[in-house]
Order: structure tokens, then sequence, then C-alpha cells
DNA sequence: TCCGTAGTTCAGAAATTCGGAACTGTTGAT
DNA sequence: ATCAACAGTTCCGAATTTCTGAACTACGGA
């Protein structure tokens, strides 16, 4: 397997931001991410509304979000925890994460503050 | 010529407001026009950066923008006049578009306070 | 009526997305 | 050591979407 490519936080582009968001079930997924306390692994989120998501799928939706810039994935074991860098993305395009969040109606407590 | 749709306020679905945004020459556009006191027209907007759009994408970008809920376009004579709909979308998406505005450092002044 | 301009629609090529099947890497059991 | 089970990735073909030149429509002026 490949080694898995997280941006530095200077490479992030807005754009692959509001792309890797654009999509309801990736933005699901995050907004999950960003409430789970400890990292979630992926076939934890398997399924989140009415439909399961092919595993296949859910890989490639998690490495949209990680090359974003939106996540951190490592390899713990066989799985994989994945967790937002939501501190430092705040830090580098203000408000943003959290408008995004609010406009889907899926604003987790941790966020609400700041 | 088929008439225009636009969303009504409460049908704009944030997935397709990122979606729109997340094609940086769409964004530019929408910079543009939000910095634009008067409606921008369609052939004003052709050269943003260095390359010249043409005009089939560009008449698309606007239709992605207008249908998302972004823009108004009306006919005034032959040409387009096209404004943002930003204090309407600011309602529904409380400080999404500057947030997004300001990610692509293109916060225009009069989003500034508010 | 005929022309020029602004923008839209059409259509085919190119690029992207989706997801099943095969594969990789890790753990635990025998 | 070998095997099986499991989590997730990669591959690849089908379906969908995007892009843009060319044709077309709509309006205004001469």
């Amino acid at each position: 397997m490949r080694p898995l490519f997280h941006p530095a936080l200077e490479d992030i582009k807005p754009e692959a931001i509001l792309y890797a968001l654009s999509d309801p079930e990736r933005a699901a997924i995050y907004a999950q991410l960003a409430g789970a306390a400890c990292g979630n692994t992926c076939s934890a989120l398997a399924e989140l509304g009415d439909r399961v998501i092919p595993k296949s799928s859910l890989s490639n939706h998690f490495k949209v979000l990680r090359e974003s810039g939106l996540i951190v994935s490592e390899r713990q074991g066989v799985e994989m925890r994945n967790q937002t860098r939501c501190a430092e993305l705040d830090e580098r395009f203000p408000g943003l994460i959290k408008a995004i969040l609010t406009a889907y109606g899926q604003i987790p407590e941790q966020l609400k503050t700041g």
C-alpha cells in the first residue's frame, strides 16, 4: 500500500476543501468525525444514511478528505484511525469549517464555541 | 431561450453552493460579482486570470452559479446582468459566503463588516 | 430587413466518478 | 510457519459529468 499523503497546512487549497465537502455523503462522514472525540475508523461509518456505502467508495471518500487536508489518517493495526484537522484548518481558513457544518445543519458541540 | 431558473431561498442546498465555488474560476467570477456595485455582464468577466474563458464555458459557469442560488441573472436588452444573492444567502447560511471568499483571499470591501 | 453583439444550446471528446472484484497488509489461531 | 479473517486499498470498466467549438437564438440599431 502506498504511503498516505497529507498536505502541509500551508498547501491546503480552499477549492479542495469545498470540493471535498460538496458531496453530502463526504460531508456527513466529516461531520461525524468532527463530532467524535476519538478518531473513527472507515467501516464504522459505512452506514450513515439509509444506504450502505460500498467500501471502495468509502475508501475513496477518506482519500479525498485526507488529500484535501480535512483529516489525518493513521494506520493502527488492521484499521485506520481518522481525525479532523479542525483546529489547524480554522487557523488557516477562519470560520470556514464551522460555517460549512452549520450550513449542513451538522455542527457538533465541540465546534459551537469559537 | 429557456427561462432562467432561480431556486427559492429555502430550496438552496449547501452542497450546491460548495460545489459551485469549488471551481476556482467560478469562485473568481463570483468574487468579482460580489465586489461589483452593480451587476456585471457575462462577457465582462471573460478574462479573469491569464486565460480567456470560452463563452460556452462562461455561460455554463453562470448557469451553475445561478442554479445553486448564488446569483440572480436578468436579461437587460442584449446582455445579462448578474448579481449576487449575498444578503439572502447570509440569512440562510450565516457566515458561509464570507468565510469562503476569505479563504480564497478575495473578500470584497462590502462584505468585510457583518 | 439585415447586421452585429451577447449569450445559450448542442454534440462529441476528454476527464471524472462509481463500485465490484481482486489484492495488500495486519492480527490471531492452529 | 501456515492459514484464515478482517480492514482497507487498488484496479479497471461502465456510467456520468465536464469542457468547448460550432451552430443557434434573442435583441437592438441602421
